[in-house]
DNA sequence: GATAGGAATTGGACTCTGTCTAATTTCAAA
DNA sequence: TTTGAAATTAGACAGAGTCCAATTCCTATC
């Protein structure tokens, strides 16, 4: 799905298709996640972003990935205290999260079974179930 | 598993079993997670323990409940981007977290099955498997 | 009971992630 | 060209968590 090559053009329509003004700094922020197809924190993201020349501030990195996932053009993944992750795969996965060098890996859901969980409580809908397994080196 | 009721008694005597040496600061952060058997954070686990009267720093809180994960008398939970909770039970076990009420309750692991995982990466070894599932109020 | 020394605790400075605000810039419509 | 809403920005700010050097607490030994 979606564009076997990323470029700031094709991004440029997907940011217009969930009702996102593509600007030039949220462009470049879209293309560091989107042509890398990897979890990125805010930080790497601002890394990457300013590596060439200054880009994009601190606010507009925050400002753009909240409105990315209000947009659910990206997805929060939470699995280390210090940091979220954001992630351009929307698909449901799961998460491989190696405690000691901080990497994360997805896993495919299609092939995943999970049965026998319970009825949620009442008055709540559920908005998604993560699944982690967390690894470290042997 | 383990006794109907936590006393201050018992709790010094499962700090050792772990071979966490029981202080007072050790006991009273012990019996604020074993007796509520609720997720707290340290901030709130430091409110709970200091109502009465000073009892512990923040220093104090955060070194105990770091030991306390290392010698697997509590689990961290991860799902609030701001903030780790604790949790009294070492059992495997899921979670429902309310995104909106910050309200985070436990699934019994027994009757869940979960099939088709692929296999781990060589080098790494599982050291667990977080499942939690997000609702917010419909 | 005194002494000594390692373990535990402490206040407070510090770091880091993320938010907020008021000022400025951008951009497209009129 | 003018105008105003949307976007960006620097930097102040807030909150979670860590670090460190100083103090206090315990316990073993004399
Ligand atoms: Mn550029
Ligand atoms: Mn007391
Ligand atoms: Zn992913
Ligand atoms: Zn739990």
């Amino acid at each position: 799905m979606d564009p076997v090559q990323y470029t700031r053009d094709n991004l440029a329509d997907k940011l217009r298709q969930h009702g996102v003004n593509p600007t030039h700094q949220r462009i470049e922020i879209a293309y560091a996640l989107f042509s890398r197809q990897s979890h990125l924190s805010a930080d790497q993201v601002m890394a990457i972003v300013n590596e060439k020349h200054s880009e994009t501030s601190k606010a507009t990195v925050y400002n753009t990935l909240n409105l990315f996932r209000q947009k659910k053009l990206v997805r929060e993944v939470i699995v280390d205290p210090t940091k979220v992750f954001y992630d351009p795969n929307t698909e449901p996965h799961y998460h491989i999260y190696n405690v000691e060098s901080g990497e994360l890996t997805d896993i495919d859901a299609s092939a995943v079974q999970i049965s026998g969980l319970p009825e949620l409580p009442g008055g709540v809908v559920a908005e998604g179930m993560d699944v982690v397994i967390r690894v470290r080196p042997e």
